[in-house]
Formats: structure tokens, sequence, C-alpha cells
RNA sequence: UCCCGGGUCGUCUAAGGGCAGGACAACAGGCUUUGGACCUGUGAAUGGUGGUUCGAAUCCACCCCCGGGAACCA
């Protein structure tokens, strides 16, 4: 996983500022050169792509040192929202991104009896005390922006009453809410989060790991530089809403003897046109059934993209090139396709696929005769291999490919018009057959029969190719054509009125269930990519079957004709 | 009104006193049995005002704009 430090030559890699501070610390042979991270979500929802840029980040800040590492700890410390399912599923899909924490896999839930020995030290050295206000009045004692707050009438109490009544809470003997644990630190600091910051609060949830066995349990602000230093974590990295938590984090760690000391930095999360990423939000369009699932194709979750055909090569290479630093952004979700075409072209077999079938009678092509053709899976990677085509006298096109009255340009089939069917043979449109209603049917042509493999004999150029399949042979499929998600580039932009879900796409899914298939495609199971020529790249979907494939559109190709078009 | 971040082509990002570079997108052309891929080319930026300097995106001052922050969430 390793990438060249080089960022000067090409500038195939966009710049970290985190590698490039790891650098600087191993060359000054800090924590003797050792380099552990940690990615650590809450078992609490999916993940998604922010999280993705989050673990890249991460794991590859881990590679930059000899024997370094990236460990993967769930933050489990808020009982109240946190589910044994989405651990299973956090781990799927970091693996799936390609990422292997070996076994390095923690919980913060593990160190409870570890951080309550803390806690109980920090009482006794007089840096934390049991805090007995309502939680309205810690509030408003907390002071706001431009006041500052005010010491709780339990600050000073006594060491012995502050453990007597911690050891109580941690027994059960207290109501939710009666009694909190607080680091004393400074009620008047401009930083509000070192107003006496809560390190425990008493709730009685049963925890997904631990049951029943504590009823008090640490906020994120005590449990997470914690739980960095247990671990030995050497580079805490993590997004930029965290960075007014990083005095409070070295505040905890500097009062042990840690070594190494754990730092956090801080990096701008991602954000992408056309699309949400916030837990909530996404959450919503779930339960709103606005979308099938978190792993619903056009969600922007690991799963979902897994589901919509992306690959792991081309999000890590997204993440790349989008570079890590410290200002706000929105990344066009163009780069993010363009990633992800640029891996489907190198690996995907091509193959045809008909959406929308449109009847083609070749007719003098003799009745019941199968032409075979050998027909690459790529057109210049001879590894790929070949399969057998067969022509035959009726095959299927595309709708979108014939047009009775052509338009300026227009390279592929009309009334008289000589296209190339892709590896098979040049045919001439001759007749249009219509229903009553006047919508085209059917479609009488003539092939040449010396064009055979496409190519005419005479060296005429036949500027329209278009892909096909026999009649005979094809096979019945449905497909899925998904789009993105959100039809506005920011969803979210305060100047729009209504919801979010106003901005959905009604077009971002449209299922077609009488699409022809080559054969080779009946047999392609769940997570296999391929090409269908001219249209896009697909992948087969977990509700396929032999009997019934389902394939669904990953991302459309470039299309520079439909561009063209538009202009005019 | 307070504190902390941050402002470079449309977008993401280099350069950090000395030619503002790259990628995506756009546009033009070439090539092509995918209107794909590939190749070539073009246009496109330092938030503002002063100052220091031979020279400022870079240093200084002031201003403006954007993001985040006052859970017993993470």
């Amino acid at each position: 996983m390793t990438e060249p430090k080089g960022k000067t030559e090409g500038q195939e890699n966009a710049p970290n500022f985190i590698h490039d501070l790891v650098e600087a610390d191993i060359g000054d042979g800090k924590h003797g050169g050792q380099v552990v991270t940690r990615f650590p979500p809450e078992p609490n929802g999916y993940l998604h792509i922010g999280h993705a840029k989050a673990i890249c980040v991460n794991f590859t800040t881990a590679d930059i040192a000899a024997g370094g590492r990236c460990h993967l700890r769930f933050d489990d410390t808020n009982p109240e929202a946190e589910e044994t399912e989405y651990v299973e599923a956090i781990r799927e899909d970091v693996r799936w991104l390609g990422f292997d924490w070996g076994s390095h896999e923690y919980f913060a839930s593990n160190y409870f009896e570890r951080l309550y020995d803390c806690a109980v030290d920090l009482v006794k050295r007089g840096l934390a005390y049991v805090d007995s206000q309502t939680l309205e009045e810690i509030r408003a004692g907390r002071g706001d922006f431009y006041k500052p707050g005010v010491n709780s009438p339990f600050r000073e109490r006594s060491t012995e009453e502050s453990l007597a009544l911690l050891a109580g809470m941690r027994t059960g003997e207290f109501d939710e809410g009666a009694h909190v644990l607080r680091a004393k630190i400074d009620m008047a600091s401009k930083d509000v989060n070192l107003r006496d910051p809560v390190m425990y609060r008493i709730r009685k949830v049963t925890h997904h790991r631990t049951g029943d066995d504590w009823c008090i349990y640490p906020m994120y602000d005590y449990a997470h530089p914690m739980s960095d230093a247990f671990e030995g974590v050497t580079h805490s990295v993590c997004t930029l809403e965290f960075a007014h938590h990083n005095p409070l984090y070295q505040w905890f760690v500097s009062h042990f003897d840690f070594d190494p000391t754990p730092r956090q930095y801080e990096f701008a999360r991602l954000n992408l046109t056309y699309t949400v990423m916030s837990k909530r939000l996404l959450k919503r369009l779930v339960e709103e059934e606005r979308v099938s699932g978190w792993d619903d194709p056009r969600m922007p979750t690991i799963a979902g993209m897994r589901r919509r055909g992306y690959t792991p090569a081309a999000i890590r290479r997204f993440a790349e090139r989008i570079g890590v630093s410290r200002r706000d952004s929105i990344v066009d979700v163009g780069l993010l396709e363009h990633a992800l075409r640029e891996d489907l072209n190198a690996t995907s077999p091509r193959t045809m696929a008909v959406l929308r079938p449109l009847k083609l009678v070749i007719e003098n092509f003799p009745e019941g005769e199968e032409i075979e053709l050998d027909a690459p899976f790529s057109p210049n990677d001879e590894s790929f291999g070949s399969r057998t085509l067969h022509l035959t006298r009726e095959v299927f096109v595309e709708r979108d490919d014939f047009m009775e009255e052509p338009v300026k340009k227009w390279f592929r089939l009309a009334p008289g018009k000589e296209v190339r069917l892709r590896y098979a043979a040049l045919v001439t449109c001759n007749e249009v057959i219509k229903d009553d209603a006047g919508n085209v049917i059917e479609l009488r042509c003539t092939w040449d029969p010396e064009s055979k493999g496409g190519n005419a004999p005479d060296g005429r150029k036949v500027r329209g190719t278009i892909h096909w399949v026999s009649a005979k042979h094809a096979i019945d499929a449905e497909v899925r054509l998904y789009d993105r998600l959100f039809n506005d580039e920011n969803p979210l932009d305060e100047a729009h009125e209504g919801d979010f879900t106003d901005r959905i796409n009604p077009a971002s899914l449209e299922v077609l269930r009488a699409a022809k298939l080559e054969p080779s495609l009946a047999t392609r199971g769940p997570g296999e990519r391929v090409q269908f020529e001219r249209l896009g790249y697909f992948a087969v979907d977990p509700d396929s079957s032999p009997a019934g494939p389902v394939y669904n559109r990953t991302i459309q190709l470039r299309d520079s004709w439909s561009k063209q078009s538009k202009k005019k």
C-alpha cells in the first residue's frame, strides 16, 4: 500500500500534509520511528465514502513507517446508538476496501475497567469531581461563547466524597442524571470544551457488548484520547470537527505517563457534489424508503457503492487524488466517477447487451443459419480471452440506435443507412415496420455477406458501429439503470427552499425488465463487473440468479454524442 | 459580540520571497470495428486594500468572506 513519496513528478498523487508530518516525525526519530494510527468508527450506522477517505488516510499513514500499523477500534461508548450489526458491516467494508488491521481490532468497551481506574486516579489527584447538579444547571453554568462559565457548587467537594459517589454511580445506586463525573479544568476558559467537561454519565442501558455490566459510560472526550494512549497510537488522525477537542485530548493524555503520548491531527472531511453524507440524513433516506436500504446502489455508503459496482481500487485511487488538507471543500463527484471509469476500463470484459430491444431482420440472411464469430472480451488485452457470438437472421438492436429522420452527423441506423453490427457484419436498413399506433416495431435490412467480421472488402468506411444480440440466443434480464440520487449539486444548500428530499432525482432509478443479453452474461455471479459495449459498466446484483439475471448500471460510458447533440 | 480553522483556474490541489504547475471538468482537433479508450492542443486562478522588497500567492497590517464550536452524542 505504500505509495511513492515523490509528488512533484506528474503529481499522480495529491499532497497529504499528514503524510508529510509523519515523515518528518520519523526523520526526527520520534517514538523511535514507530507509527501507529487507528480508524475509530462508532458502530451506530453504515460507513460511507467520507469514512473511506478517513480509512485510506489512516492506513496509508501507518504504511509510511516500517512496521507501522493501523488499528480498527470501535468507539462504542454510547450504548444507546450502537449495535453488533454495525460492527460486522464496518469490518466487512474496511476489509472490502482492501485494508488489513491484522490482530489489532479493539473496542473502547474493552477498556471500561481501565478507564474507570484512570478516572478514579484523576479524582484522587484532584483533577476530577462528581457534580450533582441537574443537566440544566450544568448547561447554564457552562456559560456561552461570550460569557465564561461559573463553578459548580460541587466543584470543591472533597476527594473522599467524590470517590464514594463515583463508586455509587458505578454500582447503580443512583438514577440516570443524578450525578456526573467532571474533569476539573477551567470554567472560565475561552475554549468551552475545557469548562469542566463531563467524563462519565449514568445510563441504565444494555450495551451491545458489555450487557448490563456497566451503568456508567465514559464520554467520547475522555474515552477517545485514553483509548488511543492505551493502544500505543502515535498519530491520532481525525476530521476537522474534532479540532476543538484537541486541547482536551492533550489535557487527558498529559496527566498520565503514556509512552508514546498520542497526538491528534485533523484534516478536512470529504464532501461531494450531488451527495449528502450525513449519517442522520442517510438514515432518513432509508427510513422514509426513498431508497431500498443502506446498500441501495444510489447511496454513498460503502455497501451501496459495492452493490452499485464500484471497485475498491477506484475508491482508493480517488482518495489519493483528492489529497488531504485542512480546507473545507466540495469535491466534484465527477472526479470519483473518473477514478471509477479508469479502473473499470482496465478491468472489465466487454460484452453486448441490448437494453431497449428493437428487432432487426436481415432479409437476405438464410433462415435457420448461424454464423459463428469470435469476439474478444477486451479491445487491447488478449489475456481476457474471447467468446463466440452467433449472427442470425433476427437480432435485437438498441432502439436509441435508430432514427427514422436522422439528424446531422447521425452515424447510426436510419432508413437507407449502412452500419456495422459490432464484430459481425455491415447491414443496411431498407424498411421500417410500424404498428397501428405508428411505433417502429421492426427494421428490415440486408447485409453484405462479404463483410463478415465487420469490414467491407472494398474498403468503404462505415462510421457507425452498433451493438446487438442474436434474437435466438439472447437471454432475458432485468437491468437497473442508476443515476445520481440528487439532481442538485448541493442538496443541502441553504439557499434552497424546503427539504433536501425535494432535490432527489426522480430518474435516479429506471428498471428495464426486457433487456436482452448475450449468452456469456447469463452465468456471471453477484459482484461481477462487465462493460456493456457503448452503454456503460454494469455489475451483477445480489438479486441475480441464472434464471433471472439482474444487472446494475454502475456508471455510463463518457458520451460525447449526447453532449454534442444537446448543444445543437 | 467570543474562540478555533480556512480562503490559488469551474472543482480538488502544487509552488511558501524569483516563470503560478498538475489532475478532473470544459472546449478544439486527431485516431478508432465502442460517438468508449487513447493521443494532441486551447481557455481558465492567487478574496480586498495598504506596506516591506529589485522582486510578494508567499512576509507585515487592516479588512472581507467561508467553515466549525456552548450533548450527560461521536
